[in-house]
DNA sequence: CGATTCTTTGAAAACAGTCAATCTGTGTGG
DNA sequence: CCACACAGATTGACTGTTTTCAAAGAATCG
């Protein structure tokens, strides 16, 4: 468990044995089977998520019902509301499992602790925050830019690993599009061929 | 000059004067003309930046040649390219001034030595980003849900004042909609009331 | 002023969304 | 192990929003 984000630390920094123990001290395993809820929205989400093992996706819901998905969290990667983490307020985000997922959590006072005591974890989340940002300021460049077309098929090329574990209705989510439109890609690039 | 930053710095964080005088001892101010350029797609950007006066523009240009913008930087917000500043890559983005502007610049280097050894600034600097990445998040939900006109009324709403120094083209640029389609939304509004 | 930039208009076309029906595959319970 | 239910994907016809293009009208700046 605690040793696919051990990886992914050491991976990122250097850690002492000390640091990893404090960081472990911490650390607790959540699992949630296909389709379990991690975060409802109007909860106030007081953790920092790590993705061990599965996939998450976080998304809200619009006055109209409509699922809008933000965000897919794979392996590897960080999830949670970090609005709602930062203010305390109600999360206006969902998480929840697309599969069998083993997350690792950490409460969000023992996480800035970690920040205090350790420099290079520290750095390790400031650097990674940033490019989150970073990335995020593509994704919105992309979302203002491009077609329906183009979305799809450049989010196909950028996260081809894991759209292959995402239904097609959840990527057209993500995308802002319609299922229907991505069948109507899909069919006429098979067209072109 | 310094003054404007020196308020921001001081409304965000407990700052002595000697680490406030740190600060002033490598920051430089960069006065720009109305539709000056302050970075070029292609150069590498080295600073972080903030804006003390006037307004800057953050765009990518794509294949047809069309303006994107990405952000708008008015008075007390901080501009750049983040990922050629993380990265040392060309940028992505051009930013340039929409009215005459003063942005203090501070160097990578002299700014990442700030961080480190003042924790105030540090803390200041981090909870900036991590809330612009929440602010992002919620702007690519609002793109992937919104229809044009809900994000034009949503965005007039948020930026009100800063909104009416943008030219409308500008907004759309930003929105990703084309003016014509404001204009239409803002002849609808009126047949209405 | 004169020139440029910005906004508005209208008509036509393209694009993507909606709705309803059908097809497909998968998993579950009997 | 089969049958059935269900979620997901595909289709086609239709609708509606938004874009495109071209031209004219305002507004702004030097």
């Amino acid at each position: 468990m605690f040793e696919d984000f051990k990886n992914y630390l050491l991976d990122k920094a250097n850690l002492t044995d000390d640091e990893l123990a404090q960081i472990e001290a911490v650390s607790f395993v959540k699992k949630l089977r296909k389709r379990q809820v991690l975060l409802q929205e109007g909860q106030v989400w007081q953790y920092n998520a790590f993705v061990c093992k599965g996939l998450t996706r976080t998304f809200s819901i619009d006055a109209k019902g409509n699922e809008r998905i933000v965000n897919f969290g794979p392996e590897n990667y960080w999830t949670g509301d970090l609005e709602s983490l930062m203010a305390g307020t109600p999360a206006r985000f969902n998480i929840d499992a697309l599969e069998d997922t083993l997350v690792l959590l950490i409460q969000h006072e023992d996480f800035k602790n970690l920040c205090n005591t350790i420099p290079a974890f520290n750095n390790l989340i400031n650097t990674l925050i940033q490019s989150s940002l970073a990335v995020s300021q593509k994704r919105i460049n992309d979302s203002i830019s491009l077609s329906a077309e183009e979305l799809y098929n450049s989010f196909m090329q950028k996260h081809a690993p894991v759209a292959n574990r995402i239904p097609q209705h959840m990527i057209a989510s993500y995308l802002g599009i319609t299922p229907e439109t991505i069948t109507r890609i899909r069919r006429n690039a098979s067209k072109k061929r």
